[in-house]
DNA sequence: TGATTATTATGCGAATCGGTATTTAAATAT
DNA sequence: ATATTTAAATACCGATTCGCATAATAATCA
């Protein structure tokens, strides 16, 4: 039988991600030295290389675990929801959540670290563009088949109003990491969706 | 007469400021060491601490040199021309044009490398807010301008379509650092102008 | 029990980090 | 000329960086 030879490994590898994402979506990429992420992560630096591969590979994980946490949100909102309006101000509401949480406010990993490496680590670049375009065609996908279905009036460009519908987003991200309060954040979110949306329609 | 004093300074102070600005613009702020910026300037890391202080302060100053630049591309266009949707058309156009200048595709500067210094360096998140919230200031005035003047038609409310416009430049920054094409860029502006501001008024 | 396997832990090493003390250079004022 | 003032340049500081080589530990297999 192969019951697992050899001593057990005593990180689990998805909080050991989680807790690494935490400090890099705090310091940011250079920011952060595999020091750092041992301390946080309950683990030694070769262990580390050995789970994760280097800092940037670690950091790309992170970075995945991450987007895939706000695809999910997209899923349980967005997606979920028959009124785009509705599930549009939920997923603003659920991204504030994560940007903000706690006494903490760190705005959108994604976001607020990425670009600053993305020039140096052409890698990150690249996940950088994915995590975008993957949202752009989701939102696209949901902006069509509101279209379809009569929910949104006149629109000029589909494509184009979903990548508004993602700038909200970004811009949500920033302002949460630059300081500003959470009500203000609410309030422009529930008012983007009735801008870009139309005002909800007469029942 | 006090004609200056010792040994002239053989470094323009402005200059030298541009030079740092364009290494933290692509390497990030804990991207760049002083080595780097000694190089890029064209001196050495005595005389930096002496003229601009350490490296934070450097950055900083490099930051509002930056948006300064960006003011004066407000004022240029936004400011100037009476017809809101083709100023800030050209807005976004002057901004894609820093953003992705030459064959570097950089983004924009406060945006894409502020928010990731943010955390860690408290008066980089002040100098952050400071830029983002004098944006918003300014587009504000000219919305509710514009609105007096009939040249946009009915607005749910102005704060936060002041916001929404300055969302989409904050999503040109993080696109163009992504690696987006400019035209597909240049057309989700001028989509967005049409979107936010309305169409075009007959004739 | 002894061999094997996989992980943890210690520690090294060359390089680089931000920052500064000291020395050298270049100008003016007396 | 000499002293004074300002800036440039060299050298150095302790601390930290990433990465790895080696040793110790803990499990399974024979």
């Amino acid at each position: 039988m192969a019951g697992q030879r050899g001593r057990p490994k005593q990180y689990d590898a998805e909080t050991a991600l989680q807790l690494a994402g935490n400090v890099f979506w705090s310091q940011g990429y250079s920011g952060t030295s595999l020091d750092d992420l041992a301390a946080a992560m309950g683990m030694n630096r070769p262990s580390i290389y050995r789970a994760f591969g280097g800092k940037e590979a670690l950091y790309r994980q992170a970075m995945g675990q991450f987007a895939q946490q706000m695809e999910e949100g997209f899923n349980r909102t967005i997606e979920q929801e028959a009124d785009m309006r509705k599930g549009l101000s939920q997923f603003y509401r659920a991204a504030l959540n994560v940007y903000g949480a706690g006494d903490t406010a760190l705005g959108c990993m994604v976001i607020c670290t990425a670009p600053a490496a993305a020039w140096v680590h052409p890698d990150v670049q690249a996940d950088l563009l994915q995590v975008i375009e993957q949202l752009d065609a989701k939102l696209l996908a949901r902006v069509e088949q509101g279209i379809r279905k009569g929910q949104i009036s006149s629109v000029i460009d589909a494509q184009s109003l979903s990548k508004l519908i993602q700038a909200v987003l970004h811009s949500l991200a920033v302002r949460v990491r630059a300081g500003e309060s959470k009500a203000s954040l609410e309030r422009f979110s529930d008012a983007s969706v009735a801008m870009l949306l139309g005002p909800a329609p007469n029942k």
